[in-house]
DNA sequence: GTCTATAATTTGATAGAC
DNA sequence: GTCTATCAAATTATAGAC
């Protein structure tokens, strides 16, 4: 799943494939389906770890204020951008949402609702869920730029504002 | 080219084919060829007319504040969601920029500097051209999420505040 | 400009032995 | 859990006739 995880967020849904896995860990395609039926079910797996992994990671601190809050989810997304030189999972997946299996594009729907979800209540007050929306697109699509132009700070130009 | 462009936008890249096209023209994949000699040139061309368009139809107006040009251009991705329904076709490709042929990449990172050049120096002052980034980041961020959740709604929500 | 035909490769998935 | 072997399909692209 790491390795899956990392093939995902490098190519998108549909640029890897079980066979890429398998040569890389050193086994056959036929092994990989023995664990997940198909590369859709693999897909999700993969995209559920990944958001309790972040969930986790941006977790409510104690006596936090709505900047807090979006200062955290902005310091995971750039970490992931940073550490591992690739868009997070959300971002390749989301931008394939309209043609993923339906398995699939749930689970990246139920990712996106979740962050939003939290990061509204985090924010509170009046406009908290259009805040929270404006703020996940903001970082989704800065990490989008960063990709495209290679280069971190296309993302920090793009979230400097947010809080 | 009319055809390639809705079928990159629904897509991407890796999940449209010459065939496909040929298909639904009427001919053969090997006609295609003999207009575009690969799938990156097709794309690149596409692309590259996909950036003119655009740009003409968020061009400057006489004596526009910068709200006015940031309003621009957050109704020009709209229409793209809500008239085609589709994405828009810096957004399909960006997110899968970091595999595509240098061609082909190099052609969307031109697309991304080419607007947020033109919104930075429309903008103006200090800070233009962070605001310029940000702008661009919350308008592709928001139509990932509208895509994914198959809703305009979540476009509106993210754009609300940007001007 | 379009066609037929085909090459060379890759893909997701399955059957069945060990 | 892993393997060999295989299938059916799709893909990008080319050669050469009309």
């Amino acid at each position: 799943m790491d390795l899956a995880e990392a093939h995902i967020r490098n190519a998108g849904y549909g640029r890897f494939s079980f066979r890429d896995l398998a040569a890389e860990i050193g086994i056959k395609s036929a092994s990989v389906h023995h664990h997940f039926p198909t590369k859709a079910t693999m897909t999700a797996a993969v995209a559920r770890r990944y958001g309790d992994r972040f969930l986790a990671a941006v977790a409510r601190r104690p006596n936090e204020r709505a900047e807090d809050a979006i200062s955290a989810y902005r310091s995971a997304f750039r970490a992931a951008l940073d550490r591992d030189g690739r868009m997070c999972l959300c971002g390749v997946l989301g931008a394939e949402a309209g043609v993923l299996s339906p398995e699939v594009a749930e689970e990246i729907v139920s990712l996106f609702r979740r962050c939003i979800d939290d990061l509204s209540q985090r924010i509170g007050g009046p406009g908290a869920e259009a805040r929270a929306f404006h703020v996940m697109a903001a970082l989704e699509g800065g990490m989008m730029l960063a990709s495209a132009y290679r280069s971190i700070e296309a993302f920090d130009q793009a979230a400097a504002s947010l809080a």
